[in-house]
DNA sequence: GTTGTCGTCATCCTTTCGCATGATTTTTTG
DNA sequence: CAAAAAATCATGCGAAAGGATGACGACAAC
């Protein structure tokens, strides 16, 4: 990375060099113009790299941050629904809150466990098509795009174990 | 590395052309100079920027690394109740054993959170190809052959939340 | 009887995934 | 420093998934 830094400033000087080159070629603006580029452009480049460096450190310090709270604080669950802990229940009412049907949660769930479409329909006795409409409407529904992250929604709306 | 030159002269190029064309307006327009020199100021910025980025990226994994392996928390725990957000202990031994690299997890819970593979190159700045290339590889030490699957498992064996 | 919901199935088309393979570069480690 | 490990990127292909749309039968509710 050091690397990064040395080529960077050696073709940007070449750039700077060029730049001037071509600025002499059409001889009609005074010499301070290009000076001033070269200036600017060497400042702004410098201050690109300072900021850079400076978001990314920033960044680093807030991911550690989280990662350190998530680690001393065992239990932060905000626990959405006056719901008993132990078994699995309270489906239902936000499902159907959401408009979605029990054949389309079930195919939901087999789906967060790692089957295929197919798979499904086997399993289910009904063809890969109906599958695929269940997933649909589901994922719409739950407004998602793709299978992982209707069962992401699934799971945090409580649908799913 | 040769990309690096490369994109930088690419934007040279275009810097040059931009110049060219700046020039030209000149002739026609007294107050050029200022808009020239911004040009110049914030593709440089720009560049600055990005390798910033770009330099600093591996230092997150690293620290992420460090922080995950002062966690003792041990075991997964099939999270009881509704939406149970386990603490998020990272089972780095497990993780180990299996082989899979702490760019392999970090990309496997990118994908648990639903997101596509092109988004998560985005997020992390690298090509799809990548992400591609760590998630067959994480799926491969999982033994799984979807992504569905993959979250599943790595959920059970308690690395991901 | 009409209406509405649900489950079922299909086809066409596009996008995304997953897999294999090879290469280069960066980082870590001995 | 040299070797090993890890991360990066690319390409090509086949399979899977997803979106859009239409259709049909069962069944309950109005």
């Amino acid at each position: 990375m050091k690397r990064h830094v040395l080529i960077f400033g050696v073709v940007g000087g070449l750039l700077i060099a060029t730049l001037q080159y071509t600025e002499y070629r059409f001889v009609i603006i005074e010499h301070s113009v290009e000076l001033y580029s070269a200036l600017v452009a060497i400042l702004f480049a410098t201050f690109g790299i300072w900021l850079g460096l400076r978001i990314t450190r920033s960044r680093e310090t807030i991911r550690e941050t989280v990662v350190v709270k998530e680690v001393l604080v065992p239990a932060e669950a905000p626990a959405p629904g006056p719901t008993a802990p132990a078994p699995f229940a309270p489906n239902t009412s936000r499902r159907q809150t959401l408009g979605i049907t029990a054949r389309e949660l079930e195919i939901l769930s087999l789906v967060a466990r790692g089957y295929s479409n197919r798979e499904i329909a086997t399993q289910l006795f009904v063809s890969e098509n109906t599958v695929k409409t269940h997933c649909a409407r589901a994922f719409d529904k739950l407004g998602a795009a793709r299978r992982t992250q209707a069962v992401q929604r699934g799971k945090e709306l409580g649908l799913l174990p």
